[in-house]
DNA sequence: AGAATTTTTAAGCAAATTTTAAGAATCCTC
DNA sequence: GAGGATTCTTAAAATTTGCTTAAAAATTCT
């Protein structure tokens, strides 16, 4: 995982190249504004971080600058302001996160983490117990067992999975599933709900999906 | 978590109404700029979402008038408008961020845990004594045991944990959780309080909810 | 176009949750 | 310790929610 710090404090940006270079990033640093966008524009990082006040140009300008070349890499901005306006900006300008300083390293982390595993795109197959999800064939097995799912299972299987241990509302179901923003009262989320648990039950009666009365429904490891 | 919906367009308004339930929020609702302002001054929000065009009231008059006495509760704007000029006009009337329409459900929730601070890992789970309440997964472990509880069961103790070593009074449970705001004689908060008690204590006979008497109920540490 | 498959709607049923109600128990004051 | 108020407990009624099924609508395939 390669990363870029924009920070102009030399004690900050040395306590942050230490700490994540012992967590296994590659970082790359600039002090100031101009390096930083060269760098951000000629290399191909995971992710950015990006103080707010530094010299050679505002961060939000460079955020602004990297965001017209490179929509993908996460930015998260470092910054002692925390007026609600400069939050704001900072978000318009193409942040995806920020982090008020001071911080703890372990947030920073956390909130990079996040980040990372929103953008990756690696990991082409889920798995849950011993159901796989290949998410290039579509393919989902379950042991040596291919299952057959159609577009609207698959997509709500994986949705499940992804969220793995936490619930996912009904509201959410229908934002990321069926792509529906408004309001709507209609069913289909518990009739694919017991489509899927019959395809992937397979008589077994294991539960794999659980139903949280009144709120969602969860998969959960064991 | 009692929040307020300002918003005159009723297909929106009731899907925020039924996610945010979903959530866990006590949602109470306005489709005017007059009943909001008076709801938003007459009662305790924890969060307040205000449309920009609303009859009755333009929302930055609203947001103004309830800046007036109450500079506390966070205020987002939901907003159709998206030039930066009237977003920072929203802003210096005393809202704390703003969402354009049209929104995902998501990106709306991330505001609002970021306006509640609840946006950090540690605080899915809150804790008492040896009682978990895990909020992603909607689990209540006592030590090793897990504990199912219903909605309501869940709402009304997280309510309490998160006022630990407050007295929660019979009228900001029926408020919070219930979402009830007039008078009424009911006794569903002793027949929960019950349920919880009997759940939780499960034969041990320690006492997690303390009754006051004529008032309400607490939790305490030790 | 017709057939097959997938997706959505609708409705009845079952089960769980929530609320109501009423008597028992407890607490507080005089 | 009597009496009133408050809370506890229990059971049953009312309501909500989710499950299941079947059929209609939409889409895809041949």
């Amino acid at each position: 995982m390669r990363l870029l710090i924009v920070e102009d404090e030399k004690g900050i940006l040395n306590f942050l190249k230490e700490g994540l270079q012992e967590e296994n990033f590659a970082v790359d640093t600039a002090e100031d504004g101009i390096l930083g966008l060269e760098l951000a524009l000629t290399n191909d990082y995971d992710i950015i971080l990006l103080d707010w006040m530094i010299p050679g140009n505002s961060g939000i300008e460079v955020c602004r600058q990297i965001r017209k070349e490179n929509t993908k890499t996460p930015i998260i901005f470092l910054t002692a302001k925390d007026t609600v306006k400069d939050t704001v900006f900072g978000l318009e300008a193409g942040a995806n996160d920020y982090i008020k300083k001071p911080f703890e390293f372990e947030e920073l982390l956390a909130r990079i983490r996040v980040q990372l595993r929103n953008n990756s795109e690696e990991h082409s197959t889920l798995t849950f117990r011993d159901i796989k999800l290949n998410l290039d064939t579509h393919q989902v097995f379950k042991g040596e067992n291919e299952v057959t799912l159609t577009q609207k299972e698959f997509a709500l299987l994986e949705f499940l999975i992804r969220n793995k241990g936490k619930v996912c509302t009904r509201t959410r179901i229908i934002e990321h599933v069926w792509d529906i923003h408004f309001d709507s009262d209609t069913s289909v989320i518990d009739v694919y709900i017991n489509f899927l648990r019959k395809k992937l039950e397979q008589g077994d009666s294991i539960n794999y999906i659980n139903t949280i009365r009144g709120v969602g429904y969860i998969v959960r490891e064991d």
